[in-house]
DNA sequence: AATTAATAGGACAGATTTAGTCCGATTACG
DNA sequence: CGTAATCGGACTAAATCTGTCCTATTAATT
């Protein structure tokens, strides 16, 4: 079901929460408390946004968390592939090693390459901005994939060959 | 990572080579066979996609299977769903019940809902015919959120507020 | 009628992954 | 020097996934 991990979760959840207040910092403890998230795992989603340099922690007294970049240019793909590595939707995706053991259908892997970066895509169009306080409208995601010929209804095809 | 289950990558890899055979019946072991998973694992995903309705399964000697639909009209969210059950990045969906620990929080989920609306449909543009055989060339999924102007840059918006 | 070839449904143990907690080390401020 | 924080990782319990097997059911063939 395409399920995100419940740490990436909350890491959305607390990363809006700290797009709200630019250039401040928040403890972890405070955090915890505007979210109802328990304090321990606030501690483990912002020590792995800090690793993944999403937010930046200032140690010792008064320190805290603040993001590492503005919000509107942070995007979801960059939280979700932060917390759980590139995004794909199959196994049979990186490194060309001999682990789909059917070599014959791995033409598949070019359409599984192409999907993957169609979600990457649309993620990548949802900033940590849009969700502390926008409000996402419509969207219109297109795959086109007609072999050759012209495009059926997007004017504007973003050439997405691997 | 967005991973989708192995069951569901089988499922694809299956269910894209039965795309190739209309109205031929395949057996579980044929399958086997042809994609080198193993047949255990082949007779479990087909007996799956035969709840789901994908396929449709003949018993009896001589029996098989072969899609319940024309493949270019069972798309990769088809498949996901039938799989996995309803494509959604977040637990804080469905059923709208206390879940979620901060309500207050949840303006976002209307943004999940988009996004996932908007991954499901770049999904739901790629059929087992694609897959099968077709090579998709380029995508332009866009998510387009900017709150009450005119849209970017697709003319046709395909409205999916909940 | 018996046999055989196939799907249908589910039970199951083992492996893997995830979730949540906790402890010690490090850093900075007063 | 003590306190308040981040940082890094270890650890256990729970949940999920994987792969296999067993037993029905169905249909064609002999």
């Amino acid at each position: 079901m395409l399920r995100l991990s419940k740490i990436t979760d909350y890491g959305v959840v607390i990363l809006s929460c700290l797009a709200g207040r630019r250039d401040e910092l928040l403890s972890a403890s405070d955090l915890a408390g505007t979210t109802g998230i328990s304090e321990a795992n606030v501690a483990k989603v912002l020590k792995a946004a800090a690793r993944g340099e999403l937010v930046i922690g200032q140690r010792g007294t008064g320190g805290g968390y603040r993001l590492a970049r503005p919000a509107a240019e942070i995007s979801i793909t960059d939280v979700v592939e932060a917390f759980e590595g590139p995004i794909a939707l199959t196994a049979c995706v990186d490194g060309g090693d001999g682990s789909c053991s059917v070599e014959s259908f791995c033409a598949m892997r070019h359409n599984w390459d192409v999907v993957n970066q169609a979600v990457r895509d649309a993620l990548n169009k949802v900033t940590l901005k849009d969700m502390a306080t926008g409000r996402i409208h419509a969207m219109a995601p297109i795959i086109d994939f007609s072999p050759p010929g012209p495009v059926e209804d997007t004017p504007e095809v973003a050439a997405v060959e691997t």
